[in-house]
DNA sequence: CAGTGGTCTAGACCACGTA
DNA sequence: ACGTGGTCTAGACCACTGT
């Protein structure tokens, strides 16, 4: 079998470390589980006329991506098992994207998309005062007739922010819509799950009967400087719906 | 205000770029989120008299753990809420040391410790022959006189390894023996939550009646190397247990 | 012993944001 | 123009592992 030799291009603007770190995924997915290359420091270096930090930097981020493993004076090994698919987190508001690349044609309605004073628990997490207004909607997705997951978003934005329910309908995410239009990235979350028995408005909002398990998914959103900025809680019909993800440590 | 600035100790053996997190961190916490003090790299390698390497890593680990975030051509700030208790991803298998912290007293009891063939699913999961036998045992965490999580364990051991129940239920962990006796560490891990309704066997396990709801967290462990070692179903009751983690992206 | 990854030094050039 | 973090070079010493 003849192997063309991926190069490095110094003139693309694209860093060398990524290069690397591509060109070592492509090959590891393309069979190298049979443990046949050898990834040392020392021979990626000679390989592709680097220095020892590209290298590294490529090397460690295969690492905390799960794709490789390393051990003092032994060696650097690609982990096996990277033909079958892991299962990624699942991207904070990307759920429609999502159901959709599986195949199905998932439906968002909006409803009540309003700014007023939060309820107290929302008011407490979010870090307001008790008269900061804030954005608020109701989103439900339906699969097939069927609801399946029905959240109520609590969004700290300025009053500028006046989206439709068209445009929230359309946007994959209210927070990428927060995004685009403000600047404002709600990257980090803080996620608390649980089960419990439908009752009164949450039962309605699936259209379930009382004392129905449904998935509970409180999540507090954050900006980058950790300044609390939205506030979800999603309600998930029972057996339908599951939450992936996976860890290194 | 008199502040002892901390210095570096380099006969300590203890890497410099963990003296120097370890002081911002404590710095931060003891109130830096009053964003008093400059984080640029070239402030802490004038600061510590180190390069630029140390700095970096220190700097690069305190991204990763969500302490900072860094702004290219603006600087590295001290994320917010750095007082309030975050959430930390729930350890594998530290369910019981968590409990213990929390004031609580739990208690483990495990059952019907033996070797055999798993059933289909999980020999599928575990990428097994038909004839494989694994370590397989029940284990019911108990709170205040109820029931709180019932998991069923399948553990790739080796036949060596035949701990008594008094033994997995004195180690925090099955995983941690298996680390322990056998150098065997299954760090990584793949999860899989969702709701469901009890039935059957899994409504006896925690005392419920049909249809009650009930928390099922499905985990696959891995080695480091990739290859499976271990498969989990942990049966939760509802509302009695919540699932938390957090996000940087 | 040689080879590995972990840590550190002392430079360099660049893209980008602020002033 | 200047300071920031992002990337890269070319060395160095160490601890640990396997032979």
């Amino acid at each position: 079998m003849l192997m063309t030799s991926a190069t490095l291009d110094r003139t693309s603007g694209v860093p060398l470390y990524r290069q690397i770190k591509q060109i070592l995924i492509d090959e590891m997915r393309a069979g190298a589980g049979a443990d046949g290359l050898a990834m040392t420091e020392e021979a990626l270096i000679t390989r592709f006329h680097v220095s020892r930090a590209p290298v590294r930097q490529a090397l460690k981020e295969l690492v905390d991506e799960g794709y490789v493993y390393r051990e003092r004076a032994k060696g650097t090994f690609p982990v096996q098992g990277l033909n079958v698919q892991r299962p990624a987190t699942l991207q904070l508001g990307g759920l429609m994207g999502y159901l959709r690349e599986q195949g199905l044609s998932p439906e968002a309605k909006v409803y009540g998309v309003s700014r007023f004073v939060p309820p107290a628990e929302v008011r407490k997490g979010l870090g307001l005062a008790a008269s900061d207004k804030v954005l608020t909607f109701t989103r439900v997705i339906t699969v097939k007739e069927e609801k399946l997951v029905s959240s109520q978003v609590y969004l700290c934005s300025p009053p500028e922010f006046e989206p439709t329910s068209r445009e929230l309908e359309e946007a994959g995410s209210a927070f990428e819509l927060l995004q685009q239009r403000h600047g404002i990235d709600l990257t980090r979350s803080e996620h608390h799950v649980w089960a419990s028995a439908a009752k009164g408005d949450d039962a309605a909002a699936l259209d379930l009967a009382e004392g129905e398990p449904i998935l509970v998914v409180e999540t507090l959103l954050l900006t980058r400087d950790g300044r609390p900025g939205g506030w979800r809680r999603a309600i998930h019909r029972a057996d339908d719906f599951k939450y992936v993800f996976a860890s290194n440590r």
